[in-house]
DNA sequence: TTGTAGGCGTTATCAT
DNA sequence: ATGATAACGCCTACAA
């Protein structure tokens, strides 16, 4: 890096010549890549240090065909849900010394697909998508599976030969919908869903599921995010409902009804009850604390990660499904048995 | 990327022979570096797509030494703000075709170190960081700033020759302040300041302001968090008032004592007026919404932009500090003259 | 306008 | 155990 003046670049080959010894040698040292005499690698390792020598891995990258680093494209990084999932993937990434590079989409489909050929460009070794658009991803999800190992995550773009972990949001729901046949007097608190719209595949699962147990909930369906969510409780109370049970498809829409409802005088979980879905991130947003379904976030990055590890090796990576069965915390938002 | 099975990475060599033409020429067409005919580079541009070339950013950066690449290292992407701050940084900068890497130092000064160096390696043109802490972040700041452009962006390692971007808090808490005077009555609306701890540059500058101006404020020093938040309602609610201005160091920290006055059955701003500071990402996370004072994050991402600019071609960059004048933002939380 | 060729920094192969 | 060297993919000075 020569970036600041009068500061030359401080390659191997100046560590070699100050440690009288040949690149070959440096590179071994530093790298560890090969044993030898402890006395000689000390010498590198000292020269390396006085000069300041800071290894280019550009030109590590370009010589091993590999840069140790994954790309992440997320939809939007002002959602504390995908934030917060960008966290825990470098998190698990990082234990191997691989990089995480993160991307935002900017919920944009254009900026999604410059992302990816930036990443590819970047030779990164895989990439792991959150699909901005069930649609309109597609392309973007194709081309980087077409040159690296890719995962969608948490969505998929249906028909797509591309692996996908994420969450069973059938048995998700189940646990809701368990939850309320056992602890809920569903005539007296009325069922209202606070879809996350139709325009992923976790939006239409969550809403089918519930659709299909509760035929006689009352739905409204948005998107993913606390607008929504308020507008939603607003509808609900202009409705003249009193009382009633929220089931949100989203932590943060969830919390975004919650603040209506109780900023509007009501009281949680005595008049209305909310139940949210996720429990990543925003979870902690929210008091009284969220009666939510959690995503068993370590298990999916740690699928994540040795899907990676054997796609990066292998070459080869199979069009699986990986489901994961999230888990029922019940809070203070829901009434419950503890 | 030769990732995938039977893929051969196809090169610039590839495209040449399949244009028949020489390299220098498929360079240039795909660049745009030289002017040719049109033909000629149709033809070639026309190769590449067939052939399904895709550039090596990494042979690119060998050659070019540069990357046209920006790295961020923020202290957590869970936090709103920060991630928030990260989105926006993205944007500007994709607006001049260069690339974003945003690195989470997960609250950890060795991962923030980690990140740096990989920045380095990386070859990135420059990079800004928002300083983890006060203190521990000054090696990873000063290394990052002895081999690139470096900005310190939102608080600052005091005493570094590291430029600074952010926002002017004695002004900031100066409208505060001039609102108080103007709008509340302090006597009977008591002054509650919640601190965001003297960690950070931006937690001890609030603090300071405040409480020059309000000696008799009651002060709460904590972190810059929901949970904290709440922990410093209950406090007040514990000792016994029943009406109050609560004045916090930023919006999640507001968030979370306005979620639990509420939630106590409370009224905002009737009972307690509550004000953040920041509007930055967590805002639209209020309801009612929160009066808060705006950090003018265009002017500060396009101060940034432009010093980053500045520092990769002249190669200089002096230790200034940029503060910008944040905006008094009135909403609901708090009583105004609209 | 187009082509030739060298070199960016590193590591792996082949000698020694 | 250590050294010499070619090659990774690209761009650009120089030549034609």
């Amino acid at each position: 890096v020569q970036k600041k003046p009068g500061l030359r670049t401080v390659t191997i080959l100046d560590v070699a010549r100050h440690a009288k010894v040949s690149t070959a040698t440096v590179s071994r040292a530093l790298t560890g890549s090969r044993p030898m005499s402890d006395e000689l690698r000390d010498r590198v390792k000292e020269s390396a240090r006085e000069l300041g020598y800071q290894v280019n891995l550009v030109g590590r990258a370009l010589r091993q065909q590999r840069t140790s680093t994954l790309g992440l494209v997320i939809p939007d990084l002002e959602n504390p849900f995908f934030s917060s999932l960008a966290q825990r993937v470098s998190r698990r990434f990082g234990q191997t010394q691989v990089d995480v590079l993160v991307a935002s989409a900017d919920n944009d489909i254009l900026t999604e697909r410059r992302a990816v050929e930036s990443f590819l460009g970047r030779q990164v070794d895989a990439i792991v998508v959150i699909p901005s658009d069930e649609l309109d991803s597609r392309k973007a999800v194709g081309m980087a599976s077409e040159y690296v190992p890719t995962i969608q995550f948490d969505r998929f773009v249906p028909g797509l030969a591309v692996p996908f972990v994420g969450v069973d949001n059938a048995i998700g729901m189940g646990h809701v919908i368990d939850h309320l046949e056992r602890e809920v007097d569903t005539e007296r608190f009325p069922v209202v869903f606070l879809g996350g719209g139709q325009s992923s595949s976790s939006g239409r699962e969550r809403t089918v599921t519930v659709t299909g147990a509760l035929p006689d909930a009352w739905v409204l369906d948005g998107g993913f995010s606390f607008d929504w969510g308020q507008q939603a409780a607003r509808k609900v109370l202009e409705s003249g409902l009193k009382r009633g049970t929220l089931v949100a498809a989203a932590d943060i829409i969830a919390l975004g009804a919650m603040s209506f409802i109780v900023t509007s005088g009501f009281r949680v979980p005595d008049d209305f009850r909310i139940i949210g879905f996720d429990d990543v991130g925003v979870s902690h947003l929210a008091f009284p604390t969220l009666t939510t379904v959690r995503q068993p976030i370590t298990d999916m990055t740690n699928e994540i990660h040795s899907l990676v590890q054997r796609g990066t090796t292998d070459g080869s990576l199979k069009a699986t499904s990986a489901l994961f069965a999230p888990e029922w915390v019940m809070r203070q938002s829901s009434p419950g048995a503890n």
